[in-house]
DNA sequence: CTTAATTTCGAAAACGTTTTCGTTTTTATT
DNA sequence: AATAAAAACGAAAACGTTTTCGAAATTAAG
């Protein structure tokens, strides 16, 4: 029932703690006779040193946070498959967390990871969150930082995006080519900066063609859901009857729209063109199929890892750590929904 | 830069540090005055007591582990939002570990959690779980573990499952009750618990009605994919024309399914009803809409935190801990891939 | 004003590991 | 055989907290 500790080991083998753990260690002032029979015993008796011990000697905890802002969404999901993965083969565990978008969840969830004292944060801010004092704490106390995705741009810290403007633009790009001239965007309220960049993209590829921009024709989808695509849909044909390209800020948004429009009986491609963002698996199930913009999760959630895992270790090496932005490549996924060119 | 510990505001203060710790923790022989005077500093310099001391002194670590076969897994995203949530209001924070799938990597992860010190663990096996050696290790060494989903009947611990045999036997039923006389099932290799009781469900159903059973109407799904749902499904029309319901392991195959049977212009569900399994949201959003049983992800994760929870507590209070078996109820979500009653 | 009772505090050990630095033992050199 | 050099080991402190138990200070009782 009692773990099994140095002392046992030692006091087994008739030696002493220090030289117990040196051996273990491979320190080179140990002979190999007393190593060898130290690591047997080890072995043996299945010994694991208690990471509390260790931890409060080195203040290192081998555990890094995340913090999601919803689990369940699949391009979130694949964040989280790639942190881990990435994290383990480094040794490290992940405490995941979610805010489920609000700012106060998020705060408290930082407040938690400080608490358990984790060597790293990575996190993608949620989208209510405006006021970064929470995250410029965890910097001021000198835990390395990654923000991935959901970025704030004006915080100094390593960073991992995709250029969403630039997708933006490609895929509202390839709907002006396919011959759409009139547009709509779904995007969301102004406030994380993807959402700002996806409708920044679309407007420079309608300003950047020979259509008008119409103001009218961009809608705000108030939670991102399937629900609100649903519901906008509908107000968009009544709004604009010879609406033919739709540019949705997400995949459940553009699914939501597509199952309206459905209902509607409204021909997809052939009258009005749709594309959705993040590449969800769902968008390759429906009828038609949805095109949209490929991101990368499990790539995000590597690099993101493996930026925080340098300056853990330039940290560790009093050595000093030069803020990396990296940004991933995204991919036009044509499928159905949208017109061949 | 350093932190700020329970000496510094004895020192500050004047007083010991074994004064400081008490007067935080509330204990009765420190006077009001005194007190508030430690609350107050601790206050002012946002004091978080060292959470490796803490963790040395009373060897626990206020962390569980959760063991997830996919995270990119509609039920299983689920199930880590249950069990994160519920670990939150109660002061846990949850490592998440993958196992692929993989018995190696099961027994990795476990090795993991121990090394961290987790007060316990959650794990749904792999589907190539056969040796549950590495599950008994950990019961050996008193770490408190609840099986969920996943389970393996043997094994003495609390679980939480759904009835799969039980929600197999209702969704082939109500395939017989709308008139199907040659149902298939696609199923997959005999291991993990629910895969079986599944397939049991799928055949008493059968066996209950005046249909009789043909072994050649069960399929195998080597990865319980979309792709082998896909592929089965050709294979499925090659072998029997006459065909007229599918009951799938997994709302993943079912999609699958779907997909070709779509492609081979089969009418669903006039020529042939479909029911899937877990009620993962794309079921929801293709045409027509699959027919399913719902598996409370959120829940199941949120009942498995609460058992192991429980059997924490008694652990360390050094009372006896009777296991629990939960069931969880399920539901048959009819939508389109079905015909009406 | 003394003694007893009560309140308030602090010294110290313990949790298990790592590492510095000094001590002992062994081997090599004259 | 004496000394120097190298090899092998151990004592002890430190990480920061919690808690027991005894000591000191205060108040109450006689």
């Amino acid at each position: 029932m009692p773990n099994v500790t140095l002392k046992k080991i030692a006091d087994e083998l008739g030696i002493s703690i220090a030289t117990a753990s040196k051996a273990l260690k491979g320190y080179p002032d140990i002979s190999d006779a007393t190593k060898k029979r130290v690591l047997d015993l080890a072995e043996k008796l299945n010994y694991r040193p208690n990471s509390f011990a260790q931890s409060l000697r080195s203040s290192e905890s081998q555990i890094i946070g995340l913090i999601i802002p919803e689990i369940t969404h699949d391009f979130f999901a694949k964040v989280i498959h790639g942190v881990i993965t990435c994290a383990k083969s480094n040794g490290y565990a992940v405490i995941v967390l979610q805010s489920g978008d609000s700012y106060e969840k998020e705060k408290e969830q930082l407040g938690m990871l400080l608490d358990k004292n984790v060597d790293g944060v990575l996190i993608s801010l949620s989208n209510n969150t405006k006021d970064i004092g929470h995250i410029k704490e965890i910097k001021s106390k000198g835990i390395p930082l990654v923000l991935y995705d959901r970025i704030y741009k004006l915080l100094d810290c390593s960073k991992v995006v995709i250029n969403d403007k630039k997708a933006a633009y490609n895929a509202t790009t390839h709907l002006i080519h396919t011959g759409c001239k009139k547009i709509a965007h779904i995007g969301g309220n102004l406030d994380p900066q993807t959402t700002i960049d996806r409708f920044l993209g679309y407007k420079a590829a309608i300003d950047d063609s020979d259509i008008e921009y119409d103001k009218s024709l961009v809608y705000i989808a108030k939670n991102l859901s399937f629900d609100d695509g649903y519901q906008i849909a509908e107000q968009m044909m009544k709004d604009h009857k010879d609406l033919d390209g739709i540019f949705a800020l997400t995949d459940t948004i553009a699914t939501g729209v597509l199952m309206k429009l459905k209902e509607m009986e409204v021909q997809i491609p052939e009258q009005i063109s749709l594309i959705g963002f993040s590449n969800w698996f769902l968008t390759s199930v429906t009828t038609p199929k949805i095109s949209t913009v490929n991101q990368p999760g499990f790539e995000m959630g590597c690099k993101a890892f493996d930026l925080l895992f340098k300056e853990i270790q330039a940290k560790k090496h009093g050595m000093l750590f030069e803020k990396e932005i990296v940004e991933l490549p995204t991919e036009l996924i044509l499928r159905n929904s949208t017109k061949p060119l």
